[in-house]
DNA sequence: TATGATACTGGACAGTGTGTCCAGTATCGG
DNA sequence: CCGATACTGGACACACTGTCCAGTATCATA
């Protein structure tokens, strides 16, 4: 019995509640399943989920880490060729999201705002990273106040251009998102008026 | 039997019930409370709930509803002094917020982010049309990625600003938010590099 | 391939919440 | 005062949760 190895069975019958859970969200929304909706997509026995997940929220979670490895892989090369102008999180991020729409929209839950705290608190932390590079963190509020304006503002953003089926590819709404970030509505709009 | 009057009972019962779904959504959130918690500390009948709302939520959006009319009235006094510079829509709703944020607590849910849709449709739509003003609608996705943006973000930095007890006041955090909508990151930090 | 370990299964169980209904009671407005 | 109507508590069927268990299928390995 080799510690770093799992049974065939307990990776298929996880990989399969893990899938289920994925369509049915993008189907009808997370709360809106029950267990027994996973278990029946599944085809897994109801009490072996509760062998794997003491309840419906472990899934998730536990889908999402899995998930979030390698986002954060990649996110790591990434990290080396950083450009100094603009995040290095939105870009690939969109990408990302363009490039499995379909999951996006099932983590997000479909068309209510859905997000798992753990998404959100991962970009937010990226965030935080970069801004403190442009500033340096003097300790202030400052610093935490411009990290939540951004990230509200990049998931919104980013939930509405996932909604729609718009024509924007992942590059310009992107490039959108990172104009309105660092020059503000003013250079994006008409009638610069500087605020102080 | 007036027409525009109510008998007594009723409006006695509604009272009782959005008092108590205001102080158990503070208390453990929205999505945590029974009907029989709203009934039990509201000292209603469980089938008296029903004579008057379907659901738990259509209770919310009742409750939400009759205050947003107080809001509303506000909103309109304002309009007619509104400052070219900035949103009117943000200083005003710090303020209630902050005065009233036991209340904004609750309707923002306990710990979890459980804004209801129809506070964020409100404020998307006073953002959309103050963003028209300022550039006039092209019909293009430029008004509409931006509208998101700010609604984005103000509804991060205000649940920031509600859920710590900070000792910025209103106007600080309001002044701070129309200094990143406005102008942007690199207005408010360091290095100014400009993206086109 | 045989075998012991272990993962899956289906069904039963108690517990909790929902939404409906009804007959009896309290309160209202005129 | 009295007819109308709102409240009440209790019962009901239903749905979902989480636990348990005995029987069965599948696994890893000797």
């Amino acid at each position: 019995m080799p510690a770093g190895s799992i049974d065939r069975r307990i990776a298929r019958t996880r990989s399969r509640l893990q899938q289920a859970l994925f369509r049915l969200t993008a189907e009808k929304g997370y709360t809106a399943i029950t267990v027994e909706d996973i278990c029946r997509d599944a085809d897994v026995g109801r009490s072996t989920f509760y062998t794997h997940y003491p309840d419906k929220d472990c899934l998730r979670k536990a889908t999402i880490d899995e998930h979030m490895k390698g986002l954060q892989a990649r996110g790591a090369e990434r990290h080396s060729q950083r450009n100094a102008k603009g995040f290095s999180f939105s870009g690939p991020v969109f990408e990302h999201a363009h490039a499995t729409r379909e999951m996006h929209r099932a983590l997000m839950g479909g068309k209510k705002r859905e997000m798992p705290e753990e998404i959100r608190g991962w970009i937010s932390k990226q965030v935080r990273h970069e801004l403190a590079n442009i500033q340096g963190d003097d300790g202030g509020a400052r610093l935490e106040i411009a990290t939540r304006f951004i990230v509200g503002a990049f998931f919104e953003v980013m939930h509405w251009w996932l909604e729609r089926d718009t024509k924007l590819s992942p590059t310009e709404i992107d490039q959108t998102f990172r104009q309105l970030a660092f020059n503000g509505i003013n250079a994006v709009f008409a009638e610069p008026t500087r605020i102080e």
